[in-house]
DNA sequence: TCTGGGGTCCTAGGACCC
DNA sequence: TCTGGGGTCCTAGGACCC
């Protein structure tokens, strides 16, 4: 499907915000500026880390996920804030209904980064002008800084926009990339991470341009589809359309917490997951969707991580069925080794017209005709009565494997149903 | 006295079905 | 009387990014 678009001729521009929540502060108390500063979490507690931090943090060698304390020692000046998540939100829409008025095709990555498509907006100008433009008007209109890069694909847009920081614009024709990007090492590729670098170096590639002409067979045994992707990447070639959508479609919704201390105490690690599934409760409300599938994470002392997860016949979204699942799950788990980091996620997730839908009876009668598994259902309700039926859509399924309100039929429910029913008889 | 929290995508093995 | 493959689902882990 994606590949379906190779169209020719694309303007991409890639817009990333410069520094993102450091600046945000800044423009909200202009007395930070030009400051070292930087945006931490859990401050006050020994694993604080640096989320975000100023450019004249950053002289001082403070960088992104440095402990606090070490950013301490090597710039004791500075001056720490703790993130202000509803700001940033609020910039970032402003920032993104900002490159909207450049380009329909706006697709959001991330908070503070984003792509456009602005083949189509030549009437605006050209595409250094459109840059200029947004340029200035994010950093009027909000006092923040970004740069842009401009390009004729996605992976070099973003590449592009790397290059000059902050308030850079940076174009990168095709015609650029031996000169431009073939002599910088692999891990300085977006996708390419400290891993597959080193795994690249034991076939013998170091650069991007070796990658480029790389084996292809030797790529892909090395690191599966992404060898022939990063080649391909390497060549400058990428194909993926800018699309509005991709943002909007949750896939997971989760909450984590590194505990003030490792523990082993039960009762606490219960209140932990408490918390948190409330929290994913709260989120996954918001987007009014629920979770098929639960998981959590545990990470013991020595740092060692384990996701559990299981798949549900009923969708959740309450906190009490997340938080009971979630303590099933790491009781059936957990060693009793101390824990230093407990997270909850909900996968699979559905709509909630979706999963409610399913429930309505009426629904359920009208449809009959057309679907098998609701008329498998009928079938049952004619043979056991009427209150088989509506006592399965609102009973509570509470055995080990189920649990959770139940919010829809499935195929798992009809498998054992009707055969736990005879049995009563 | 180290290393957060939010995600996405890919892989691989086993179960199970045909 | 020996052992097939293809496909899907579920689960766990790993790499990567911001």
């Amino acid at each position: 499907m994606k590949e379906m678009y190779p169209k020719k001729g694309r303007v991409i521009l890639h817009v990333d915000m410069n520094s993102f929540y450091a600046s945000v502060e800044m423009a909200y108390d202009p007395e930070l500026k030009g400051k070292p500063l930087a945006v931490a979490g859990n401050v006050e507690e020994r694993r604080g880390i640096i989320i975000t931090c100023s450019y004249e943090a950053r002289k001082f060698g403070v960088k992104t996920t440095m402990p606090l304390w070490e950013a301490k020692k090597l710039c004791p000046q500075l001056i720490v804030r703790k993130p202000n998540f509803e700001r940033y939100r609020t910039a970032s829409i402003a920032m993104f209904e900002i490159l909207r008025n450049y380009s329909e095709l706006v697709e959001p990555v991330s908070i503070d980064e984003g792509y456009l498509d602005i083949t189509d907006s030549y009437e605006l100008g050209s595409p250094i002008e459109i840059a200029q433009s947004i340029q200035k008007r994010v950093l009027e209109q909000l006092d923040l800084p970004c740069s842009i890069g401009i390009a004729p694909n996605k992976f070099l847009a973003k590449t592009a926009s790397d290059m000059k920081k902050p308030m850079g614009i940076t174009i990168l024709r095709k015609r650029d990339i031996p000169s431009v990007l073939w002599p910088l090492n692999t891990n300085e590729m977006h996708g390419v991470g400290k891993k597959t670098a080193e795994k690249l170096t034991t076939i013998g590639i170091h650069t991007i341009g070796e990658l480029a002409v790389g084996n292809e067979i030797q790529l892909k045994s090395l690191l599966g589809i992404n060898g022939i992707r990063i080649k391909e990447r390497a060549n400058g070639i990428d194909n993926r359309p800018v699309d509005p959508e991709a943002v909007s479609e949750f896939k997971s919704i989760g909450n984590s917490t590194t505990l003030p201390k490792d523990t082993s105490n039960q009762q606490e690690l219960y209140r932990v997951l408490e918390s948190l599934a409330e929290t994913v409760s709260v989120r996954l409300k918001r987007k009014n969707v629920l979770a098929t599938t639960l998981g959590i994470t545990i990470r013991f002392k020595d740092r060692k991580t384990i996701t559990r997860s299981k798949k549900l016949s009923n969708p959740i979204q309450h906190k009490e069925d997340i938080a009971t699942l979630a303590k099933q799950i790491f009781l059936k788990h957990w060693n009793g080794n101390p824990v230093r980091l407990l997270g909850i996620t909900g996968y699979d997730l559905v709509e909630q017209e979706l999963a409610f839908k399913q429930l309505d009876l009426f629904s359920f009668e009208k449809d009959a005709k057309k679907e098998p598994l609701l008329k498998t259902l009928t079938t049952l309700r004619d043979k056991y009565g009427k209150h088989i039926i509506e006592n399965a859509g609102t009973r509570k399924v509470d055995n080990a494997d189920n649990v959770g309100t139940g919010t829809s039929f499935n195929k798992d429910f009809l498998r054992t149903f009707p055969q736990k029913n005879k049995e009563e008889e």
